[in-house]
RNA sequence: GGGCCACUAGCUCAGUUGGCAGAGCACCUGACUUUUAAUCAGGGUGUCCUGGGUUCGAAUCCCCGGUGGCCCA
């Protein structure tokens, strides 16, 4: 601070930065970095190099490196430890395969590439070459004879030892959380590869992936309040998608019979370790099924992507030991909710569901239906003991506005949900397929809606007009990839497995201005 | 929306009763041709989240605000 312009206070034989002390002594770490580029520069070499061949992998060479000896490699990565010992330098390359130690001897690549490594940092994107040895300790290692400087990292990086560890720091910038914690890496590694062994399940078996709109002016197929936005040349306002349900039913009817869409969707909700604003749902629908097909499919499928990805169909998550494996429980609402005492089919009015609710302790807003109390219920009470898969069955009628009913019991429907440690996976059911049915649900919605419920569904006459022109029996799926990737990784929050959740921005972070016109072409 | 907690060096964290701002890693200088959290000698790099207040004196106590986490709605 008090210090005057000489910025050096023990002779520091800094190559090349004199620069008068710019505000405050604060940058010296980023200022070493830059001296050491201009360094690189001095010696007509650019620290932003072009492509480099790469022929293997640090993790490859590391497993291999006894079959391997005295063979040529060349490997790319990035410098994630350096151990200067004078005329002998070891560092630790690190790529998407693993890592590997380098062995840089003055020697073998003379003096003055030698030098150059005086101006290398932790953090550096580097390429090499040279052959594969183990070292004294028995350390696989690369004899390197050639060494170059591909990329310059100008940001020190969080400690090697603890990594990075600030949750927030981690979400806002990712890719440094991925750089230093490999657990982090491998969350996202399971997730690609659980999202590739679904499709390839789902491919085996018929089903066609399609796309369908993420824009339009009615958001349906789920209880949720919708974001919204404008499109300025047709100068119209247009919701982002909260489910893809309507539209895939459409193509049922259009006769494609087995469909999926892995992709966003977008509610307008809070956030919490178990909701992100937009999050990855997978919808299929089986032209000629019922959700009994959807439980077989279900089960297995979850089974299969474990085996696949895991290996196995025992997963620990937060502790408890879970088992994937198919058949998985079956449990009925009503019977869930009969073994705590709640005799739904004694209900004769309104009140006596809300006198249950009030006697178990469970709190539900004025004005809503017996379906909803039951819903609220089931949440509150049964759902957090549902550790092992189970399919929670047979919903009320008037919150399954899509679903079919049950002719033998018509308040409720032919709708189940997949639960495992306690949180809800997905929802699926048996189609409603008759259009004048549909028709009336979507008409009690609106209903909900007036009497302020503005996540009750709308009304969509083009679906109707899809039904009318009739679409077979179907069973149908929406299963939530964010959640069951965290129960495959063991992650605590859904934040963990989204690599870029939503977060307030910080200042500087955000490009609306106060009272921004969307309309506003812009440029 | 409510309650509780956290925010100190690039990172991970200490900081006592209110009394000079600390450690490890990283970083800088020097030594070192098989180390691996290399070692050895020397060096502290800071808007203690922001802004007020109390006080002779605030990282510490009080208030407004910010961001995040956990729990609840």
């Amino acid at each position: 601070m008090a210090r005057g312009g000489d910025g050096v206070s023990g002779g520091s034989g800094n190559t090349s930065d004199h620069r008068p002390s710019d505000c405050g002594g604060g940058g010296d770490l980023l200022k070493s970095r830059r001296a050491n580029l201009e360094a690189l520069r001095a010696r007509g070499i650019d620290p932003y190099g072009d492509a480099f061949e790469v022929t293997d992998g640090a993790g490859h060479v590391y497993e291999h490196v006894d079959e391997m000896e005295d063979a040529e490699v060349s490997l790319a990565g990035r410098i994630m430890g350096i151990r200067s010992h004078g005329k002998v330098t070891f560092m630790d390359l690190e790529d998407r395969s693993g890592h590997i130690q380098l062995f840089i001897r003055r020697n073998d690549v003379g003096e003055d590439a030698y030098a150059v490594l005086g101006f290398v940092d932790i953090g550096d994107i580097v390429g090499v070459e040279g052959s594969p040895f183990r070292t004294r300790m028995g350390e696989p290692s690369l004899r390197v004879q050639q060494f170059e400087v591909l990329s310059k990292c100008l940001k020190p990086l969080p400690d090697k030892y603890h990594g990075l560890t600030d949750v927030d720091l981690r979400y806002r910038q990712r890719y440094v959380d991925l750089m230093v914690n490999r657990e982090s890496r491998d969350v996202f590694i399971t997730r690609s590869r659980i999202v590739s062994a679904m499709r390839r399940f789902l491919d085996d078996r018929g089903y066609l992936e399609v796309e369908t709109p993420m824009m339009a002016t009615i958001a349906g197929g789920a209880t949720a309040r919708p974001f919204t936005t404008h499109h300025n040349a047709l100068d119209l306002n247009l919701y982002l998608r909260i489910a893809t349900e309507l539209y895939l039913k459409r193509l049922v009817v259009g006769g494609l019979e087995r469909v999926y869409e892995i992709g966003k969707v977008f509610r307008n909700e809070g956030i919490s370790t178990r909701h992100n604003p937009e999050y990855t749902l997978l919808e299929l629908y089986q032209a000629y099924g019922d959700y009994e097909t959807m439980m077989d499919l279900t089960e297995n499928m979850v089974a299969h992507i474990a085996e696949e990805t895991l290996g196995t169909t025992e997963v620990v998550y937060r502790g408890e030991t879970i088992d994937l494996r198919p058949p998985w429980r079956r449990l009925g609402m009503v019977e869930a909710l009969a073994e705590h005492g709640v005799d739904i089919r004694a209900w004769d009015r309104d009140a006596d569901a809300r006198s249950d609710a009030r006697r178990l302790g469970v709190t539900v807003p004025e004005g809503v239906t017996r379906g909803k109390i039951i819903d609220e219920m089931v949440e509150e009470l049964v759902l957090p003991t549902l550790v092992q898969p189970t399919f929670l069955l047979d919903h009320p009628v008037d919150v399954s506005p899509l679903a079919k009913r049950k002719p033998d019991d018509p308040q409720f429907t032919y709708r189940f949900e997949p639960v495992i440690a306690g949180m809800e996976i997905g929802n699926a059911f048996s189609e409603l397929n008759d259009p004048e049915e549909q028709r009336l649900r979507f008409e009690q919605q609106l209903r909900q809606r007036e009497r302020g419920d503005d996540e009750a569904h709308v009304m969509d006459e083009d679906f109707l007009a899809a039904l009318e022109y009739g679409m077979p029996p179907t069973g149908g799926l929406g299963l939530g990839v964010d959640r069951l990737v965290m129960i495959l990784t063991d992650s605590e929050s859904i934040r963990d497995v989204i690599l870029f959740p939503l977060m307030r921005p910080r200042e500087s972070e955000t490009d609306f201005e106060e009272g921004i016109d969307s309309s506003d072409p812009g440029s």
